[in-house]
DNA sequence: TTTTCTACGGATAATAATTATCGTTATTGC
DNA sequence: GCAATAACGATAATTATTATCCGTAGAAAA
């Protein structure tokens, strides 16, 4: 389809604003990550551009999600394997529940947070600029499939 | 000195239960980090072994802290830059205040996560397994010094 | 439209943290 | 003390990410 998403139609007027170019490489990255994956990594970001650009390289994508991290449009969600997972479409500090076996990522609403980081502020004498949450688990799919897997 | 502290003696409970052997190398990095490092890196253990053992290879270093993280001896804090900190003392997820500029890391406590972990189990039907909360911000010493390092 | 200038794309090399390999050394049980 | 084997240490391999470099395409000016 050719319809393009306010998502993304907001990322271009970001990028155009910060004198930068939007060409269909970018275009069809930042169209895979607002619209179609969620918490994606870089290689399957790079898989699902291929299709239309067969001759992406790793490297473009690395370099758009990079601009895109400078510009505040991207969340990284750093593991510390080196599996790097990111977020568009919201591009901000949010709480997260992954599932250890397959690896997904959803987004969860723990409310209070604010407080949580004023009352720290308060008590340790720290500036806070962002903060992280993450809970892991075994998400309902896997726990039917953990049996048969061992 | 020579005494040998409650923690460290744990550690080396464990290791023997578990069939391994506790080497003057093992000895030497377990008293760092259980005594005298903070969160420390495999760097920093590294280097704070290396006077007393001048010959200890980084490899040693990881595989040491290989076989804590088996045993559950040792919290790994993974950052998406690739640089990994541990935790030994409190070998179990969780929050940690980050400041952003020294990289020091705090122990907080922040309660009443257990009832987070409860109600997302409920809500999600994730088993929840481990969590991790990090805040990130800027040091009470580093506020002092920021300006001046622009 | 043509020219120029520069950002961008793509291939590949470089980097850096971690892990694997392998011959040698040292520890433990007998 | 001796044999079996776990552990050490040096180094190579691996992997995700970043840097480099050159050719190209796209915007701006003439």
């Amino acid at each position: 389809m050719e319809t393009i998403s306010p998502r993304v139609r907001q990322i271009m007027g970001s990028l155009k604003a910060a004198g930068h170019r939007v060409t269909p490489q970018r275009l069809a990255i930042l169209r895979q990550f607002a619209d179609c994956l969620n918490h994606p990594s870089v290689e399957r970001v790079y898989a699902a551009v291929k299709p239309d650009f067969p001759t992406t390289s790793l490297a473009t994508v690395y370099k758009t999600i990079g601009l895109l991290k400078e510009l505040g449009e991207v969340f990284e969600i750093g593991f510390g394997d080196g599996s790097n997972r990111y977020d568009v479409r919201l591009p901000k500090p949010h709480p997260h529940l992954v599932c250890l076996k397959c690896r997904c990522i959803i987004d969860v609403d723990l409310g209070s947070l604010s407080h949580m980081t004023e009352n720290l502020s308060k008590s340790t004498g720290f500036h806070i600029v962002s903060h992280r949450v993450d809970v892991y688990g075994i998400c309902p799919d896997c726990r039917k499939t953990v049996c048969s897997e061992i």
